[in-house]
DNA sequence: CTGTATCCAACGGGATACTG
DNA sequence: CAGTATCCCGTTGGATACAG
């Protein structure tokens, strides 16, 4: 059965809606880093270690979006040498589960994606 | 309850397999015109009727991505003018419902994000 | 350890004009 | 009607160097 009916909260609006999430969660790192965060509380260093290919700078700008839009904690501890400790937000724990349910989409449904785009590839 | 043992679905494979769905879908018209042809058949020009904003080029080019990971299905009517309608695929209908779960997520919280976003703004 | 600053290349996407 | 072709600009993000 068609979920047609539903569908406006993605339309609504004129996109709007659907657009302010996309403009917040859809770069190359955010998801990625608020999964890492899942865990509980992280520093700035193992966040690094832990998401392979992530740059200083992009962490950085990152972590201060997510911080910005209230979705992660940046606590500071007053020590030598200095501690700062990430952890996800209630709002920020909420993205999870529609993370998740995309996530699961997309592990059921790339390999099929892929095999249409050589399939469209090899035809032209 | 923490989700952690779950995340791994995002995380997996040093994040290749979200950033595979994420360079799929997460760009400015893919999801409007997905939830767009959740109501069935359409063509062209009626996507871009009902798409308010989006140009000829963008929704040929969203319109060609679809079809080639196969999400979208393009039927050319031969007659003059020339009718195309364009249609999900089961795969494409099987995106609706994360898609949905975002854009839940996204109604809800957008407010207390933005309100987050203003007040960091004005503290610096 | 936790950042900032600068430079730069690649890409997405808008405007516009043209076509079978 | 349903596209294609071109031009062009803003943003994203990588590399690198520097700093508290």
């Amino acid at each position: 059965m068609s979920e047609y009916r539903h569908t406006c909260m993605i339309r609504g609006d004129g996109g709007r809606v659907i657009r302010a999430i996309l403009d917040r969660i859809c770069n190359k790192w955010t998801l990625l880093v608020v999964a890492t965060l899942d865990q509980g509380s992280v520093r700035f260093t193992d966040l690094q270690r832990q998401i392979p290919g992530i740059s200083q700078r992009m962490l950085t700008l990152t972590l201060r979006n997510l911080e910005r839009d209230g979705l992660v904690s940046r606590t500071v501890h007053a020590e030598v040498p200095p501690r700062v400790e990430y952890a996800l937000t209630p709002t920020g724990k909420s993205l999870i589960p529609p993370a998740l349910a995309l996530a699961g989409w997309a592990t059921e449904h790339v390999p099929h994606i892929e095999a249409s785009r050589e399939a469209y590839e090899a035809k032209g």
